[in-house]
DNA sequence: ATCGGTAAGATGTCAGACCAATTATTGACT
DNA sequence: AGTCAATAATTGGTCTGACATCTTACCGAT
C-alpha cells in the first residue's frame, strides 16, 4: 500500500477562490485606509475595476459581510461600515429552533444568567472609582425615570451596560449586547409593557451596593434575584 | 404644522426586497420539505426558475446563509445544509483586542466560566436517564484514555459536550462549542501539552456524580474547581 | 469486473443592461 | 443673491446570458 503519493506527503494546494481573495483584499483595504464605523466604502463598480473582478463577486462578498453585521448597504447611497473589520473577529452563528417564543426566551435567559452573574462578580472584583461613579450616575438616572414614569427601559439598559464596562473584559459587553439586540430583532419587543420586570427595580440599588463593596458573592445574589423576576414575568406574561 | 400626512400617520410601506423574500422562501421550503443537516438543496437554476428570480439573487441569499454557517457550497456538486435552517439564526461577531495571548485566554475563560457553570447546573436539574448513560460512557472513555496516555483531549471534550446536551438547551452547546473552536482557531492550540489542566481530572468524576444526584449546587462547585485549575495553568504556563 | 474517458450537471465568475433610490447639480423664479 | 424645484449623475438591486471549472455518473474498452 501507499505506493503513490498520498498521506500527508503531498499536502496543500491552496486553491483560494475569488470571493475569498476579494474578502481579504477588502478587509485589508479597510484597515489600511483606516476606515471607522460609519465610513462609506468605495462603490461596487469602483471596487470591481480596482480589483479586476466582476461586480457579482464584489456583491457576494458584501452580502457576506452584511450577514456578519459588518456592512450596511443603502440603496442609491453606498455601502457603509458598521464595525471596523478585524481579523481577530470571531463569528458565532447561533440558531435557535423552537416553536414557542416563550421557550426561546427562557433558553436565552438561562444563558444570559450565566454570563450576567459572572459579569457582576467580575465587576465587583475589578471596578475602579471611575466605574463606580459612572454606575452611580446611571443608577440614579434610572431610578429617577422609574419613579417618574413607572418604567425605565433605556435607562435600565444603560445601567447594566455600565456594569459590563466595569468588568474590564470587553467580551461581556459584546456578548450580552448582541444577545439582547440579536434576539429582540427577531422576536420584536417581547413584553414591551411597562410592568415587565418592574419588581426587579429595588434590586438594582442593592446590586450596585454589592459591587461598590467589592462583594462578589453578594453581587451574584442580587443579580440572581433580578433575573429570577425576569424569568417569572416571562412565564406569567406568556401564559 | 402637520398639514400633510406624516408623523406616524402613514406607517407601513413593507418594501421587502427580493433577497429577503427569497431568503424567507428558502427557509420555508427547507422546513416544509423537512430537509435535515446534510441534505442537498435544489440547484441554483432550479430555485431561480421556481421562484422567478435571477440567479444572482439566489446566489446572494446562499452566500448569506453560508456566512451564517447554515449552508455549505460545494463547487460542481451543490449546496448542502449544515444545520436545519431557521429564520431565527442570530449572528454574533465578537472581536477581541488585546496584545497578549494570555489576556485573551483569561478573558474568554471568564465568560466560559459563567456559561459553563450555568450549564452544569441546568444539566443537574434536567438530565434524563439517557443523558446519564451517555455521560457515563464518555466519562469512562475519558478516564481510560487518561490513565493510559496520561492525557485526554478529545475524550475530555466529548464528555463536556455530553453535559451540554443534558441541559436540553441547545444554546449552551452552540456557544461553548464555537467559543472553543473559534478562539482556538486564531491562537492555534494554546498549551497543547499533556499536562495542561491534568490536575482537573478527578473533578470530572465528582462533577458527574453531582449531576447524577441532581445536585445543582454541587455541580456548580465542581465546575468551578475544574475551571480554577484551567485558569491557574494558563497563568503558570504563559509566564 | 476494473479502469479510463466522456458527457451532463453543478457552482464560480464575468459582462452588460435596466430599474429604483439617493444624492448632486442645475436653473428658474422671487 | 438666495430658495427651491426640476433634472442629471451616482449607486445599490436585479435580470439575463455566457463561459470556466469542478463533480458525478455513465459507458465502453480492456
Amino acid at each position: 500500500m501507499n505506493t503513490s503519493a498520498d498521506n500527508h506527503l503531498m499536502t496543500p494546494l491552496p486553491a483560494v477562490d475569488r470571493v475569498r481573495q476579494v474578502e481579504a483584499a477588502l478587509a485589508e483595504f479597510v484597515n489600511r485606509a483606516g476606515l471607522k464605523a460609519g465610513s462609506r466604502l468605495p462603490a461596487e463598480r469602483e471596487l470591481m475595476t480596482a480589483l479586476g473582478v466582476g461586480r457579482s463577486t464584489i456583491r457576494e462578498v458584501i452580502r457576506k459581510f452584511q450577514a456578519l453585521g459588518v456592512i450596511d448597504s443603502r440603496k442609491g447611497s453606498g455601502n457603509y461600515l458598521l464595525k471596523p473589520i478585524s481579523s481577530a473577529t470571531v463569528h458565532m452563528p447561533i440558531s435557535i429552533e423552537t416553536e414557542s417564543l416563550r421557550d426561546a426566551l427562557l433558553m436565552t435567559l438561562e444563558v444570559r444568567r450565566g454570563i450576567e452573574v459572572e459579569a457582576s462578580m467580575a465587576a465587583a472584583r475589578r471596578r475602579t472609582e471611575d466605574d463606580i461613579e459612572t454606575m452611580r450616575l446611571r443608577l440614579e438616572e434610572m431610578e429617577r425615570v422609574h419613579l417618574a414614569e413607572g418604567t425605565s427601559g433605556k435607562a435600565d439598559l444603560a445601567f447594566h451596560l455600565s456594569i459590563y464596562d466595569a468588568t474590564h473584559n470587553s467580551l461581556f459587553k459584546q456578548l450580552l449586547e448582541q444577545m439582547r439586540e440579536g434576539f429582540e430583532r427577531f422576536w420584536l419587543k417581547p413584553f414591551d409593557r411597562p410592568d415587565f420586570a418592574a419588581r426587579s427595580f429595588p434590586f438594582h440599588r442593592t446590586l450596585f451596593n454589592a459591587i461598590v463593596a467589592a462583594d462578589a458573592v453578594a453581587a451574584r445574589e442580587e443579580t440572581l434575584k433580578i433575573l429570577a423576576i425576569v424569568e417569572e414575568d416571562i412565564k406569567d406574561m406568556s401564559k
